[in-house]
DNA sequence: CATGGATTTTGACATATATCAAACCGATAT
DNA sequence: ATATCGGTTTGATATATGTCAAAATCCATG
């Protein structure tokens, strides 16, 4: 059996998807595999700025990305937004609503985007069969938390250049993990989405793309992106001026 | 088969624990009661200031918090460190291990604490076979989730008496659901590290908690603390100046 | 009860980022 | 080609919070 060349966190449930080799689980027998095929995960296709589920909508299935990309965002009462991250492909969005039963942000397409739907509790009963599905489901979560915890201290004791920084350098690693190019690549969303995610105002967000532009650590042409010097970059997050 | 008063967060399997009641999950027959024995969790005691598990350390088990509080800290490789969390009695901590099979935070006790260990391959092999444990152990992690996406937007878009605001109705509210009062309550940690989870100086902390009592929301001794008005603090928490 | 070290409070001042405003740019439609 | 609209950049200024410093208080220990 072949096995994928992304990370562990890409890989799910998703047998008969056309990129079939994108989100299956790893190391499954064949008898394994037919279990799987219990979970019939429809495919799903988004316009830019949809709505893949709101805040509140009951938790039916959870999602992988097929193709194109997604932000989520947290809505206080007050009207505060909070841009809570930006999901790629191969990646799956939805865990938040397994709490309460209901999902806890909004997630919206940033551009024409496929999803994988898997029915959360076909899932369940899937991975108390297949152990390995049940640990990498575990592993998706976990992740999740770790992830948090790193933009926790990013909005806690960063700077906004470090900021910037460690959200290029994120970005530069996912893509590279696809198999794109760590240094050029195109921005999915806006000034005004990357402020929210970093706690900052968009215009404290350009400035800082423009400063880095300057120093030559990157060439900046509104979304489209080249990173200069990775190396400068990860020394601009370490924190040195 | 006696209810636990405690919200679902609270119970997961500890069943030859003194506090029965408290980490117990719900809804199992007699006959899930006895796999769930399976599950040898050994109680072990912390003093203030000791490690429960290290940032690298290998995954062995989640513990539940039997009694007394730690903090969870996240460190990153040039000195900066961040409080990501305060956990109490019933909570559960660890989950963060399961993603890389290695502990991405340290874990310290606040106060002298006891916890409940609970094996993470045990729990897993259990939880194949209790339908209920498994959800359980879905919504602890998923739990996980959406309170970082609630710190996240604190510290991404809260003014410091805001947040500080909302760190003592979330202890109140955790006090009020442990059958404690929700309005007197004493503070296990520092002002540097109610600074750091807060991404704010210890010295901004301190003015903040000066300000409240100055206008009579709060009642502040050091570590001695009476909420005068859940109300007027939840109408600073919700921005109104 | 007295001493010393850590923690907390308070003050004065510095600064990073927010805010407000205007100009600029690129895409889409007329 | 020209107008329009959202998004972006840049500038001037305001402000919340950080930083540095000193005083006050708390707590552990002899």
């Amino acid at each position: 059996m072949q096995r994928s060349v992304l990370p562990s966190q890409l890989k799910i449930a998703c047998s008969n998807c056309n990129l079939r080799e994108l989100c299956l689980p790893v190391d499954l027998s064949v008898d394994e595999m037919k279990k799987m095929e219990l979970l019939s995960h429809a495919k799903h296709y988004y316009a830019r700025g949809s709505y893949l589920y709101r805040s509140g909508d009951k938790l039916q299935s959870l999602y992988a990305i097929h193709s194109g990309s997604f932000k989520t965002q947290f809505l206080h009462e007050d009207g505060r937004e909070q841009v809570t991250g930006f999901q790629m492909v191969g990646e799956i969005i939805g865990l938040d609503a397994i709490s309460t039963d209901r999902h806890s942000c909004d997630a919206i397409a940033l551009e024409s985007s496929e999803v994988c739907e898997l029915p959360f509790n076909k899932l369940e009963v899937l991975s108390r069969e297949l152990p390995s599905l049940q640990h990498h489901l575990h592993k998706i979560m976990s992740s999740e938390i770790v992830r948090s915890q790193g933009i926790m201290l990013l909005l806690g004791s960063m700077r906004a250049e470090q900021r910037l920084a460690a959200f290029l350098l994120n970005l530069s690693q996912r893509f590279a993990a696809r198999g794109l190019s760590p240094t050029m690549f195109q921005l999915r969303m806006s000034r005004h989405e990357i402020g929210s995610y970093l706690g900052l105002q968009l215009e404290t967000v350009s400035r800082a793309f423009s400063h880095f532009q300057e120093d030559g650590l990157i060439s900046v042409k509104v979304r489209s992106i080249e990173i200069l010097s990775l190396q400068r970059l990860q020394l601009c997050l370490n924190g040195s001026p």
